[in-house]
DNA sequence: TCAATTAAGTTTATCGATAACCCCAATCTA
DNA sequence: TAGATTGGGGTTATCGATAAACTTAATTGA
């Protein structure tokens, strides 16, 4: 690879003006300047980075760690903290955790060892935590994204899950639902707490008792406890609607209740959290839709501000709203 | 952040007794050994990537480039590579070109200056082609995935295009169209030209006539050309079925047709390639199914191959065949 | 028993780039 | 016209880790 020694032996200067160059700082005549350029160019010279950190004790690169990368909500965020990290002159460095914390560490010692600039990370649960603690030690600024964990303070980037689900689920009660079931992700995940805190927000507002019965709990990527919905379809007083906790919770749910021969909408209302993005051919359900490009985005700009010190000690705390989109798979129940 | 140094001023020892703990070379005695591990983890030690890969002339990264961060095609392709990388030691860096020559420019120049080990590209189109040479020029091992570049001859996993869309056009002859149109990706990329001579192979092998009236070039990101296919309709002799050249254009197609009033199979059949993952409630389209994941896997063993020169001179050529899947989306053609 | 090994470390140079300081001649200033 | 300034550049040390060569003391072998 040519250094900045090959120039500066071509160019008959030392290395230091060439340095001097590239970053544009210094005393460099005109005329120099413009025949070092010259012979960058035609000896293809590029930057070396690593050395370029080593001595700046920095890297220009973020590292972005996603829960699950088939998500369109995480895919879509990506996009949105990608474009918004090139255009601050930042790489990133992507991560998938596949909500799994064995993977979540690895992903962070590499972040350690590769001495990125800072992170943006959704955690995959609670039980992050110590990962967390592990970035305060090495004093690399981080924002968490979408999840909170309960115990770190620092900057985040949330939708506002529980208001989200409460207009989900009181869209549900105005069509005339009074047995609503909850399909969640799990309760280690704050957003899952924040949507199970809206829907019984919602319940409590419209004097209905909230069933344990029609609590389920499974796990953001795939819905899992088909058995469990069986059971609850058996009850004496069967639910009408369900509120499930993301978007691909309600494709597993409803390809399960396609099985069990259950109709959407005409048997059972369905509605989620977050779309489903490009790949989906009859935009059908009813969501809080969130603005996950804008999460990324946000992201971004906080954990810039951060590391350049250009923001208050204080934590920042975006919120970001969800907006209700009523499509086809929420209707009033099924007569008597 | 703790050096090296700082280890062995604690240690007593010389930087370079930790560097061989580190690195499990040389001859340490084991007493010293353990002493010295202890001493790393109580002070939190990390090594600096940046250092050693400076010194190495290796990173153990390696960037991966795909045009389309929200296709499932892709991301389920980016968590084989994402797996296979991490099994093999090494590091990925996600690019997303966004089908953009521009973006994918600015990629390339990035990649150059982290000095990746390699890079797994997913080029734009054929005019990629000088990216590539920047690569080679600058003996950066890359293998091509999912679209050859016409004139580049470098190690390939590619889909078998041609014979994916034979069949898939043959499957819909076989129900009795032959007003088949094609609606395909740019002609700029070679997947599209695949389809489209697989397409063409189909209509010969059975006798049917080409009619560039039904050929429609639109692109892989989303189907842009309604004008187009409203006057395709039109025609005295309209087609009964369409073979769409990927997951995102078939899905476009179908939300005009709906548009249209044109229902999906009773009046036109719809087939393309590639699933749409697991965001989609009732898998519908009859697809030739690609092994995405595959794609990413043996890509990057193909690359960390050539990396380590562990592998004959001659390019590799991995062509992964895909399997059709016949669903609800194709029937056959309305009664006269 | 004495040279030859070996075990266990240490010293020095290096990767590529930059910060901080130094140097010299030309120009300016009072 | 002597001293100060400035334009244009060079020297040296440094970032953190490692390879290669070098020391020493202990052990081995014939």
């Amino acid at each position: 690879m040519v250094t900045i020694y090959d120039i500066a032996k071509q160019a008959n200067v030392s290395a230091m003006t060439v340095s001097k160059v590239i970053n544009n700082t210094g005393k460099i005549s005109e005329k120099t300047r413009s025949r070092i350029k010259k012979i960058m160019e035609e000896m293809n010279y590029v930057p070396n980075s690593m050395a370029r950190s080593l001595v700046l004790q920095e890297t220009k690169m973020l590292s972005l760690l996603i829960p699950d990368i088939t998500n369109p909500f995480f895919t879509t965020l990506a996009r949105g903290a990608e474009d918004a990290a090139m255009r601050l002159g930042y790489k990133l460095l992507f991560g998938n955790s596949d909500e799994s914390l064995t993977k979540e560490k690895e992903y962070v010692d590499m972040i350690l060892s590769t001495r990125v600039d800072g992170v943006l990370f959704s955690a995959a649960s609670d039980l992050s935590g110590p990962h967390l603690q592990t970035l305060r030690l090495h004093r690399i600024p981080f924002v968490l994204l979408d999840r909170a964990v309960p115990g770190h303070e620092c900057d985040t980037v949330t939708g506002d899950s529980r208001e989200g689900a409460r207009k989900l689920v009181e869209h549900l009660i105005s069509l005339g639902h009074r047995r609503i079931a909850l399909v969640n992700g799990s309760l280690a995940v704050s957003t899952a707490r924040d949507r199970l805190a809206g829907y019984n927000d919602a319940l409590k507002l419209n004097d209905i008792a909230v069933d344990d019965t029609l609590l389920l709990e499974s796990n953001y990527k795939h819905f899992e406890d088909g058995p469990l919905l069986r059971s609850m379809l058996e009850l004496p007083d069967p639910p009408t609607a369900v509120f499930a906790g993301n978007n691909f919770l309600a494709v597993g749910l409803i390809r399960k209740l396609l099985e069990l021969g259950v109709r959407v909408p005409e048997q059972m209302s369905v509605v989620c959290f977050d779309d489903l993005g490009a790949s989906v051919i009859d935009p059908f359900f009813t969501v809080a839709s969130q603005p996950a490009y804008q999460f990324g985005a946000m992201g971004i700009q906080l954990l810039v501000d951060r590391i350049k010190g250009a923001t208050t000690p204080e934590w920042k705390k975006i919120v970001l709203p969800s907006e209700l989109v009523v499509r086809s798979s929420s209707a009033p129940p099924p007569a008597e």
